[in-house]
DNA sequence: CAATATACCTTGTATAACAAGATATATTGC
DNA sequence: GCAATATATCTTGTTATACAAGGTATATTG
């Protein structure tokens, strides 16, 4: 009868929705301190946070891809003597300047929900 | 060429990701006082955080649908002597069970930004 | 009676996170 | 020599949701 569709695992479906938006700002600051390649940076991202922002590799080329081609990051491939081709990724200058804008934007966001969220808990 | 699309309006582009998967936590906790009509709790947005989180009625209206369908508010209409008709949600009891939820979801994944945002700023 | 304000609702579009699968190279065990 | 596993990349299709843009209806005001 259409309903009950809104139970099961609705705890994945609202931090997926959470993320959303958040991702180009997190990978940015993930490549920050130097470059790094796709693989590195989903086990990065999970180590430092400690799971609580896993991301898929399916979740991560596309985010990539996109700021690549917003010139946000250089790629440079290294064909290794043994193992697959790396792809790595470094900050362009214009990248660096993206990352302190989605910072900016992100932290106010963030602001504005925390504010409005305390409000009215102040009397209990 | 198929670039400058990353250029000018992005500022709104990712305040609208941003927003994904907390408006139905900004609704449910404006209800949270008392029940509310539509129109009200649009400008009661705006009010409340000087402008930083509005919505459109656009916006709001299939957000409101969607946590009456959950079972989350519950609708009476209110036919006034004048003016037109208005709808008022109400929180029901599992409603306040989801904004405790939803509450919790949203400050754990914004500590674990934060978290991941401040490190490698230590230094500087 | 035209304009404006209030209040509701609907349709179509764009985007992004993800699951699931595909590809390729190297190592390890049998 | 070959199956299994680990590393590393990429693609396709699905789903959810914020929003712009438009539509409806009632009342007030000049």
């Amino acid at each position: 009868m259409a309903t009950d569709q809104t139970s099961g695992d609705d705890r994945r479906g609202i931090e997926r929705e959470l993320k959303r938006g958040s991702l180009e700002l997190i990978v940015l600051h993930l490549l920050a301190p130097g470059e790094a390649y796709g693989y590195e940076i989903v086990s990065k991202l999970t180590a430092e946070t400690n799971g609580a922002l896993e991301v898929t590799d399916g979740t991560l080329y596309p985010v990539l891809y996109r700021l690549e081609r917003a010139g946000f990051v250089t790629v440079r491939w290294e064909t290794q003597e043994r193992g697959v081709p790396r792809k790595y990724y470094r900050l362009t200058d214009t990248g660096r300047d993206e990352l302190a804008r989605l910072r900016y934007e992100w932290t106010s966001f963030a602001k504005a929900m925390g504010k409005l969220l305390r409000q009215g808990k102040e009397a209990e």
